[in-house]
DNA sequence: CTGAAAGCGCTTACAG
DNA sequence: CTGAAAGCGCTTACAG
């Protein structure tokens, strides 16, 4: 049981080639080929379960209908969703997704992003890593579609879709302010990253204009260090928090939330109670679990559906006309004890 | 800037594509082909920044390179640990990976297996659907590579990797009845995986064969519907919990127990002083936030890791000789307020 | 040691 | 209305 080729229909049927592949392709009517070659030609290739080979097509027409999706991590909460959204996406206009973990690697990131480029990709939704910049830049001077998620350089001309960093940050620290704490601490990491980078400036910019009532603020910050041990980091967020005797923590990412959460449950301090806890980037588990953590949602869905919208402007050359090519999604902040989360 | 070709280096060094392509797929020396010729290729593909097009590699040799991957839901953590272990198993042997989410819809599944053979995928690697079943004997008996993964159907010859549900439940059940409990509950959803069958079918027997000075024993099974909204399925499991005046509750899988969990919490139901709480299938929410739930944990990795090697034995035709290509992979039992968990 | 040629399975001008 | 032919970019027998 060999696999049937359109050759294999085109004799069977008695006619050429491209007739069938006009009549497969649906362009029988444009070709003005009579009704009763179409029928019978739609039957033999429905009879044989004649299945066109994808990368023929592909090479013939260099359009492989595959979107080289680049993230962190896939395993991760945050990118699985988006990867999810992505895929659903994607799939309204045609497209499939091969994913690639990056792992924050550089090195590993241009790897991936050569071999995608190999593959004829038609197009790239990367969440960058720091040492990915010049890879980027290439690849968009080459005109090949991109779009950067998530996180972005600065001075960046390549379409992206980022989340308001700075926004999102402040009214969570309006929101503590405004509570009556003074000792707020911040915990980033060391990726470069420049969304960590806006929301630390949010954090100390909330800092620098505290009433000068609230004399005892002032700028407490951590910088974990990604490639280090889970044990490590948390050490040293327990010493941060309690040489520091905070009053409350903003963690800058979902991922040091829960590293933060794991530590401050072993030394047994009490949230809301002994430390108040923010975090950007929401997670199923504090929304279920540990509602009095207030959290900057990160609408991931929103997201993933824009950068795919902004992918197939590219690829259907503009057709949506020239509408804006950088976008910054609102995060919205969920005071502690809300547990309503929008669709 | 136009894509380089072996052609465009063929005419640049004045010899024929046939030794270009020898000399970049290091056939040089087998070919016999002059070490300063070699060079000289080798140096100008290099300053064009050759990039070989694996389309056409693929349509010559038949081999894309390229595994498919049917999940349930991708962004559900269980599957997104399982496509991550895959993709860095896989990329051992020179695979990527395409990914898809069935969403346990057998039509959607169907479409999307008929979609990745078109598109030449070398492998599949699937969590089966219930509707799938006549596709994957196909793709089987037409000697396309296929892996089965967490859930299977009876009699199956297709190579799997599964989890003993069966010694998992049991070894969970036997903990619950010898620590006292009586009026253990059970909690599954109306998939038809037979993989949730192994689960309940070793509750029963377990619930069957209690001593009989624990005469209050009884079988107590509730089969959520897995289309129903989660309000509609909270409301069942609570009701299900309180009308039968549970004291222990078995959820079937990862997915029932944050739902269920999240239901407890909004009934204000203490575990495990009120309610004792196992579930199959571990989640970082129970280890982390809920240490009095016991877990029997899936070895996710080692699933990923032996669903890719048994692909990799069809792929490479039997090159590990004719190992067991259906294997069932040990589930380990934690019982309540255990934090630790195996690497 | 190297080249000319066929062919993987399609699509699409071009010709009639 | 339909067919013969070129070509996408490679690999690999085959010939010399």
């Amino acid at each position: 049981m060999k696999k049937v080729s359109l050759k294999d229909i085109a004799e069977m049927t008695g006619v050429s080639t491209s007739t069938v592949s006009f009549i497969l392709n649906g362009k029988a009517s444009e070709m003005r080929i009579s009704e009763a070659l179409k029928k019978k030609v739609l039957a033999t290739a429905n009879r044989l379960g004649y299945q066109p080979n994808q990368v023929a097509v592909s090479l013939r027409t260099g359009q492989t209908k595959i979107l080289g999706l680049l993230v962190e991590d896939i395993s991760n909460n945050f990118f699985a969703m988006l990867a999810k959204t992505i895929e659903d996406e994607a799939e309204k206009f045609g497209y499939r997704v091969v994913y690639c973990s990056t792992e924050n690697d550089s090195k590993k990131g241009q790897a991936l992003l050569r071999m995608l480029a190999q593959r004829q990709v038609d197009g790239f939704l990367i969440t960058p890593t720091s040492g990915m910049e010049q890879d980027i830049r290439k690849l968009h001077s080459q005109h090949k579609p991109v779009v950067l998620m998530d996180r972005c350089f600065s001075g960046m001309e390549v379409p992206h879709v980022l989340v308001n960093n700075y926004g999102g940050t402040s009214e969570a620290m309006q929101h503590l302010i405004k509570k009556g704490y003074t000792r707020i601490g911040f915990i980033t990491v060391d990726l470069g990253l420049n969304q960590m980078l806006e929301r630390e400036a949010a954090y100390s910019d909330a800092i620098a204009k505290m009433p000068a009532t609230k004399a005892k603020a002032k700028k407490t910050v951590l910088t974990i260090n990604y490639h280090s041990s889970k044990e490590e980091n948390k050490k040293q967020i327990s010493k941060f928090i309690k040489s520091n005797k905070l009053d409350a923590v903003f963690f800058a990412t979902n991922y040091l939330g829960i590293l933060g959460l794991e530590c401050l449950r072993e030394q047994q301090i009490r949230i809301p109670n002994e430390l108040a806890v923010v975090c950007f980037d929401d997670h199923d588990i504090f929304r279920l679990y540990i509602p009095d953590i207030s959290v900057v949602q990160q609408p991931v869905e929103e997201m993933g559906r824009k950068a795919v919208h902004l992918l197939m402007d590219q690829l259907g050359k503009e057709r949506t006309g020239s509408k804006d090519q950088q976008l910054r999604l609102n995060a919205k902040f969920v005071a502690r004890e809300s547990t309503s989360r929008e669709a």
